[in-house]
Parts: C-alpha cells; sequence; structure tokens
DNA sequence: GAGGATCGTTCGTCAAGGCGAACGAAACGA
DNA sequence: TCGTTTCGTTCGCCTTGACGAACGATCCTC
C-alpha cells in the first residue's frame, strides 16, 4: 500500500488485521516499515526534512526509520502515519497481497429514488475495476439514506457546491464546500443537502 | 501523485489515520493500546506476568503499559500481538467505523510546481487498488502540465466551481461546473483554470 | 493466624530512542 | 570557481522505554 488506503479500507484494521492477525512472522517487520516509510514520502513529493517537521519529529530520527534502523515508539510512527495519510496499520503490516474476488452478476445498480436527488453516473466500473464516479445533485429535503453495499465497500464524498450532512446515519458530518469525507459504505450511510443547489462528486469503491 | 492514503482511511484510523491530514485523533491511541492490551489478556485468561513471559518482555513494562503509561516501540507491541494472537492494528485501532473527513484547506496540499495550481491529496490507495482522490484548486496563469504515469492510467476530474481547461496536451476541453472528463493519464495531459477560484475533483487510477 | 502462592504495582538501574547540530554530497546561479 | 540552497546522514547529549527485584494485596490451605 500504500498508503493508504484504506482509506477505506482497511480499514482498518480490521480488515487487516484481520488477516493478519493470526499468524504474525515472528519478528518485528521493522524493515517494512522502513520501506513503507520511504515509499510514502516519496510519494508524496516530500522531503525528509519537512515530513519530519510535519509530523513533529527530529529529521535524524526519520532518517534512521527510513533505513531501517531504530525501533520506533508508537507515538512516533502515529505521528509519520498522520502525517503521510497513510494507515498506522498499512505502516506496520507487511503489505500482503490481496486476493479480491468480484462476484458475477454484482454491480450497483443505482436509480435516484427521490426527486430531490438525482446521480448521475459519469465512470462506471469495467468488470475489473471496482469504483464508480457520480455527480450528484440534491435538494434541501428527505435524506438519502442507502442501505449498506457489499463489505468493505467505501464512498468518498467531495462537496463541490452547497452544504450537506454527510456520512454514516449514526454520526453525519456537515461538509461545505472543498471538504472531504470517507466512510465505510457497508454500513447505513446518508445524504442531506441543507442549501439548494448542492453538489457532490461521489466516488463509490467496491471491492 | 499519488499518495496515499487514506484517506480515508480509515481510516486511518485505522490506523493510522490519517494523517495528517484530516484529524484524526491527533493523539496516539495510548489508552486504546492499553485497553486493548488488558481485554485481550483476560479475554486468554491468563496473568500479566505469563503474558510478559511468553513475549518474551517485562512484566513490569506490560504493567505500565496496561495502566496507559509509557510508549511502547514497535518491538514490543509486535510481541505483544503475537503472543495475544491479535492483530497488531487491532492493538492500535480502536475497532470503530472508520470515518475520514478533510476539511477544506487541510490535508497533504502537493505543493504545488507553480503558485497558481495546488492539489490536495484526499484518499489514497492501497498496495493493489490504485486510486488517489485529489481536491484540485488552481488558479489562471500557467498550466499545469504533468508527464505522462504510468501504462494504463486513467484520470478523471469533475469540476466544481470555475472554468478550466483539462485532458491531453494536444486537445485538451473546457469544462464548466458539474462537467466530467477522463482521459489517459499515461498521456501528456494538463489542468489550466480558466477563472480564479477554480476547483476540481481529481481520481487518477494506477494499474 | 501463620505460612505460602499468585496477582499486579512501584522503584532503581541501564540501554536505547529521540533530538539538535554539524557534516558531506549534490544541484543551481552568479 | 565559489557561494548558496537543499538533501540526507552521522555524531554527542539527554530523555525515556524496558528490565529485574522488591513490595503490598489477595486468596488459599493448614
Amino acid at each position: 500500500m500504500d498508503a493508504g488506503d484504506d482509506a477505506n479500507g482497511n480499514g482498518g484494521a480490521s480488515g487487516t488485521g484481520g488477516a493478519g492477525v493470526s499468524r504474525q512472522p515472528g519478528r518485528a517487520p521493522l524493515a517494512a516499515i522502513a520501506e513503507s516509510l520511504q515509499r510514502e514520502r516519496r510519494r508524496a513529493g516530500l522531503s525528509l526534512a519537512e515530513v519530519a517537521r510535519r509530523a513533529g519529529i527530529a529529521k535524524s530520527t526519520l532518517s534512521q526509520l527510513e533505513s531501517g534502523t531504530g525501533n520506533p515508539s508508537v507515538e512516533t510512527l502515529w505521528a509519520l502515519s498522520v502525517t503521510l495519510n497513510v494507515s498506522f496499520a498499512q505502516l506496520v503490516d507487511p503489505p500482503r497481497p490481496r486476493v479480491r474476488v468480484v462476484r458475477a452478476g454484482e454491480g450497483v445498480a443505482f436509480a435516484a429514488e427521490h426527486a430531490d436527488y438525482v446521480a448521475t453516473l459519469l465512470a462506471s466500473s469495467p468488470p475489473h475495476a471496482r469504483r464508480d464516479i457520480f455527480l450528484v445533485s440534491a435538494e434541501p429535503g428527505t435524506a438519502r439514506e442507502s442501505d449498506p453495499h457489499e463489505p468493505g465497500a467505501i464512498e468518498h464524498v467531495v462537496l463541490s457546491t452547497g452544504r450537506a450532512l454527510v456520512g454514516l446515519t449514526d454520526d453525519p458530518v456537515e461538509l461545505r464546500p472543498g471538504d472531504y469525507i470517507a466512510y465505510p459504505g457497508d454500513e447505513p450511510h446518508v445524504f442531506r443537502a441543507l442549501e439548494p443547489g448542492t453538489f457532490a462528486v461521489l466516488v463509490q469503491e467496491h471491492h
């Protein structure tokens, strides 16, 4: 991984973890951490000093970590994971190849259920790519509640204009233009426009 | 760009979390680790001394960790996760739904090579699913030309506000709010804002 | 109650993590 | 060529994690 992702993902841990759990390699994956740190930093196009500054650690420390020397504390690694926008688990867990199966016949059939909610499919996922991109146009009124999708699904929303309450039904977040949110698509979630002319970009990932 | 991310991640949460970006729990979850350690140990019905012995660490150390004091190194936590048969991620991440929010203006801003172009990484891709989501903020002026990425890469752009010329360098297309374009990322492409305050959502896929 | 065994915490010591500063290497420009 | 800037590594110093031993508390049995 890069990193991240998890956005979903991996979420967690869970996810990941899951798997990983049980049999972990006896040795702590310091080398893997070193690799991940450097890869993610380069990926972001940042210098060692810059990342260290943002994470609030010494660049000498980061240098040692990237070279595989050292055994970082949880706080140090956490700060780096936050700065690099990578899930903590992903830094530590050896990136295992995950084979995912997309079952035949699966597909998110999408239709606007409510008049005050319109989603336009911009890019549909080919058989093996698993992401759909929607442009969502919504007006204040009924919220659009979605039943959970397949396990592991993740949704990303970037609000373009207006205001909206988005996220898990339990705990929605108010978004303003430019705000971004990601949440597990396999739990009940909601999209409720708070202003007329609310637009958003929705990226759905299925696994 | 790419980056990673997790944006979503879960988060980072998952772990990681997030990153800097967003606000994950800014603080390292030492309290959560403490709780998890004790819960898992009790679940296994083992004494503190026994777990310490199996993990090869001092029981005093484990005692402190379970009390929330201390900031364990990766090796120490790893040894405990193996002994308790719990994924490392699970120890660190509180097993909760991960919702990640990146507010406008937050996030890892990619510095733009040009002053009039800023891309913010919202979600980065995991190792095998590769997609990065960026919020692009651009001002009229120099165009932002990108060198080709890996073969097979595809970019999707949804314009939120303003106007922009987007697409292959040879044949860019003028986008208005709500417009969408997709083009091969492995050919030279360009993003040129035509109005001040132009925002767009960029989804990169690599293969 | 005294003795023993087990539990988890606290204390003193030592090694290692983390830091700032200095250093060499490489890339520009004058 | 020299000076400047930026990169990443290396070098002492100090703080802190980790250890082992001792300690009080609890729960037994005799």
